[in-house]
DNA sequence: CAAATATATCGACTTTTCCCGATATACCAA
DNA sequence: TTGGTATATCGGGAAAAGTCGATATATTTG
């Protein structure tokens, strides 16, 4: 993955803001509490919170995904994204070292 | 400054180069050494290697000034550019733990 | 299989970014 | 003070990103 695709992938606020919320899915996503968060949290609740179209965090999800910073799982007619912690820990030590 | 405005400064090819080439001034701007690296490169240097137009570079430094990635002296009728290591710390430290 | 639900993809429009040339400003030297 | 040199700012055209509504695809359920 290129760096700079990872760097636009931070360059916007809801997408930061999804990154931000997946960190506590118990808090920030109650009502897929009875599910739990096995694999995650799906698209749908992800776009209730972000008040964005369907189309637009479906498509915000997959440029996270791209970049790395989060993991998806099919699981039915579900979509569920979390969080790779691993992404987060290799770029923060890319710009501490490689920048 | 704004974590948007940081990420989306990282966020272009030639501002990325231009951080690196300043990390070794000796190595990457031979013609400047007669006069030192005390405050860093000056424009027409960065230019010069960067390919491209003058108001370019001057926007590109600016924009990475404004980030907090590099501090400017002027010099006379010279504008020197110089890293400052502690926004990359500072930056690897809030993606390590913030974001 | 048909309808319903969840997600992905497509096409279009608006806003932002990229990058340029032209011009303005600052400083130095004669 | 008059050029000459270095940098900054301005205005614009092309490309990319942001965001939407419409449509397509997958999956479950009756």
């Amino acid at each position: 993955m290129d760096h700079i695709e990872i760097f636009k992938a931070l360059s916007n606020k809801s997408r930061l803001q999804m990154l931000e919320w997946l960190k506590e899915p118990e808090i920030n996503f109650p009502e897929q509490l009875a599910s739990g968060f096995e694999h995650g949290v799906c698209v749908g609740q992800i776009q209730a919170k972000a008040g964005l179209t369907q189309s637009t965090v479906s498509e915000y999800l997959s440029i996270l995904q791209r970049a790395g910073f989060i993991e998806s799982t099919r699981v039915g007619q579900w979509t569920y994204y979390k969080r790779n912690e691993a992404a987060f820990t290799a770029l923060s030590k890319i710009i501490e070292s490689n920048l």
